[in-house]
DNA sequence: TAGTGGTCTAGACCACCAG
DNA sequence: TGGTGGTCTAGACCACTAT
């Protein structure tokens, strides 16, 4: 197992500091002629590396070392900018559309809510460092913050909840899955069609107990890693 | 990109109820004449499968259609097999060691314990329907639980803790990261090295808010969908 | 525009699983 | 033991990125 042994030998260069976060690989066509295999050979080391989070690809841009994950506590409700800020990292937002829509099968089932229903549709996408890291759609039930779309959307939702509807998150349920990013989500993301991804899917509650939205979260698996404390109920 | 529209093809037969869940896929050489492409192409279409979570791979035996996932909350206290049952499944445990060892690095970092340190270490299998799902490996600081390498550890630990020590779960710290299966982890899920995997780590207190031990649980990652309920603490 | 990554072809050999 | 999956070779063409 050729490739096992390639990834090896990456990963040593990584830990020893030769290669570090956010550079780029050197050429496909290099890297195969100087561990003397072929390219399909060397792509699937690094695929394993990939998989393994150790490195990432942007699309047609080549291969870069992965700096170390957010950790993200799905159970508070610390927003990603300032979850980003208290790591000592550089966040930014970038707000793809912001619409009032009709439910697609996936957002009704979520909220809880007839198809066809009217819901807010906020799609952004986070960075840090610039490397874009998330793909987040917000689906939104209208009837508790009116006008949402007039707010500057690519702040925080639960700041604007807190400041101009006096509404805050009580409680979350939340799933992780693991897939992959296709399509726009990809592109969004700089990746290919196939790249693995975390998911993540937050149903919200405010104070009273009653459901204000969801959203889905698309991360490159290699940006993120969940740390949460539970304490049990008896 | 014609391994998207075979993917695309596979998935349309799963969904339509052609293939069902754990049922082998035909062979590759047989798979890739049908869609007229080479094995090198439909095995990239395999692969995007199994990234989305959909098929899975047993070593040199196949690739398969993957079963519902289990449900799985990491802050509730039920134990593997209670929680199977309670989902319709068939659960079993396999142990493969069981021991009085010293702590490596990982473990006695998240044990909080000085290296070389003793601690127990019990590894387990445990199987949905006769499929191995996940790898365990508990570190379990011996000071609370003398002995017990004594008791049945095919059954839940929680259980060996709750009825002779009297001691049970009060709190949870976990973690959940993405990486891959590798070498003896790999080979016991009957898996190839390099498979994608869901990691979680968990370290678990007792009700006087003790350390108790902690698990690292290498799930393939089709057979896990992570759900929990939270209540934000202000 | 040169070089890169994305994709695909058409084979091959081997060890292992299943019958 | 036949067929399978795991691995590898040695190319090729194209669209796109970086310069």
């Amino acid at each position: 197992m050729q490739y096992v042994k390639i990834k090896d030998a990456i990963v040593e260069q990584i830990e020893s500091g030769q290669l570090s976060p956010r550079e780029k690989l050197p050429a496909e066509r290099k890297l195969a002629e100087s561990f003397d295999t072929t390219r399909v050979t060397l792509r699937e080391a690094l695929s394993l590396l990939e998989a393994e989070g150790r490195i990432y690809r942007e699309d047609r841009r080549g291969w870069f070392i992965s700096p170390s994950p957010l950790r993200y506590d799905p159970s508070q409700t610390l927003n990603f900018t300032n979850m980003a800020l208290a790591q000592q990292r550089t966040p930014n937002t970038v707000l793809l559309s912001a619409q009032s829509t009709v439910a697609n099968k996936h957002a009704a089932q979520l909220l809880d809510l007839q198809p066809f229903s009217n819901v807010y549709q906020v799609d952004r996408v986070r960075y840090l460092e610039n490397r874009p890291v998330v793909y987040v759609t917000h689906y939104i039930r209208p009837e508790f913050v009116p006008d949402l779309l007039r707010h500057d959307l690519t702040t925080s939702l639960t700041d604007i909840y807190r400041e101009h509807y006096g509404m805050v998150y009580q409680s979350i349920r939340y799933r992780i899955t693991t897939s992959t990013l296709l399509g726009e989500t990809a592109q969004a993301l700089r990746a290919t069609s196939g790249t693995p991804a975390m998911v993540v899917e937050r149903i919200n509650y405010n104070q009273h107990g009653e459901l204000i939205d969801c959203d889905i979260e698309y991360w490159r698996h290699d940006a993120i890693s969940i740390e949460s404390f539970a304490t049990l109920v008896r």
